[in-house]
DNA sequence: GCAGATTATGTCAGCAACTGACATTCGGCA
DNA sequence: TGCCGAATGTCAGTTGCTGACATAATCTGC
């Protein structure tokens, strides 16, 4: 049922108990709602796949799609919000005497490594996950609907830090202000990779990312003229 | 008819010309449109106003409306537009021989200074943008929408970074990686002012954007507890 | 097993955002 | 004046999304 292999252990209330019949019930239809959406978006676009296609692709009526996902958006970037709360769960595991930032960097790496090694394939698979990213990226509506996403999973960072590190996020700005600078380097990497069609896979995307934390100091330095370009 | 002072020059093609009836009736309901659907945000929020409200408050057909600017957000997001155009002019304008980063601070701050100093109220202000923002924070589609559009002004200040310091930026990623943490240190200031309800006008957002921006060394050092947090 | 409380689902009606097609009117220009 | 093209209006239609109510499925206590 779960998507992927290190699941991010659900909510609190199901505790080794099996959920019974109407539980699993839900997590099938939901988990069909997805898949299908998932592959009718990827064969004839986004814009061009209405809601009624996907319902009765399940056999469920439009309405019940709604009561599952409060926007066909939603239905889209549900496979990335999996993977977005697998990468808090990392971050949460950090050893506390790792700098901030480390820890950030740290935590999506193994992030993307995990769920590359989890499968080769399937709906929830990081291959679809890739595949998603470029859809994202021309299907405007759904730009700004992950963009948005990505702003609140920033809060929850800015949250973690704090805790981390013991202090207050609204007397010190230091957690705010990595939060926002990580997320954006993120996004900086994540483009890169839509622009320019790399072909590998999770190996790729992390090597990108890396690439573009590396640049963090020399961007951030005084004047590049004189720090030397290094040509790659 | 333009909104504020130090107008972005608009398009090449109206040198000195009277740009003629058609085109200035034009300008006239387009500004008449922003007018009115501000006013309406304002007084009845976003979701609860209706394109048809807007039009008839203009007394143009709906049609029309979906003329001159794509969807509802467009046109909520029409002020803050004109005054990231001007953040860019000013950006172009800052001596070469500045760092790229010190480029981008001052630049905001003299975008911020320049329009609150243009002119005191008045739909396109200052104030309105002001009160813009605090909107666009609790709509989640114009907070979507404007997300979107932060995102593509990120893709100007790469090409402008690059330009300015002669280089490639499909070579050397740091335009790209600066214009992110940029935006987000940015961004971050701009939510710290709708959260915190900081009553200022321009001044309280441009030393808001300031005290964020002096976090950026901090924040992004190795391990904050030896650092010293500095309180306030 | 069964009655009754919950809960998921279906159906239907409706609003609002948007779009395409076509007719009409209005400004620009000879 | 009279023609051309651009701006606008009208209308019909699609799609995303919601509320209200009825139905059917699950769950609970007996």
């Amino acid at each position: 049922m779960a998507a992927h292999a290190p699941r991010p252990t659900g909510t609190p209330e199901d505790l080794g108990r099996t959920p019974g019949l109407r539980e699993r019930k839900k997590q099938q239809t939901r988990y069909a709602l997805v898949q299908a959406a998932h592959m009718l978006f990827l064969s004839q676009g986004f814009a061009r796949t209405t809601v009624d296609e996907i319902a009765s692709a399940v056999d469920v009526s439009q309405r019940t799609f709604f009561r599952y996902f409060a926007n066909k958006d939603e239905v889209a970037l549900a496979v990335m919000a999996e993977a977005e709360d697998y990468f808090i769960e990392c971050l949460r595991h950090r050893p506390v005497d790792e700098a901030p930032l480390q820890a950030l960097r740290a935590s999506i790496v193994k992030a993307w490594r995990d769920l590359g090694n989890a499968e080769a394939s399937g709906p929830g698979s990081i291959t679809s996950a890739l595949e998603l990213m470029r859809m994202i990226e021309d299907a405007p509506t759904l730009l700004a609907a992950h963009l948005r996403r990505v702003t609140e999973q920033e809060r929850i960072v800015v949250r973690v830090l704090a805790e981390r590190e013991g202090l207050d996020p609204r007397e010190d700005l230091r957690p705010t202000v990595l939060a926002a600078v990580f997320g954006s380097v993120l996004r900086a990497a994540h483009l890169s990779w839509t622009a320019d069609r790399e072909p590998d896979g999770p190996e790729g995307m992390i090597a990108l990312i890396e690439r573009h934390f590396d640049q963090l100091g020399p961007a951030l330095a005084g004047h590049w003229r004189t720090a030397g370009p290094q040509p790659e």
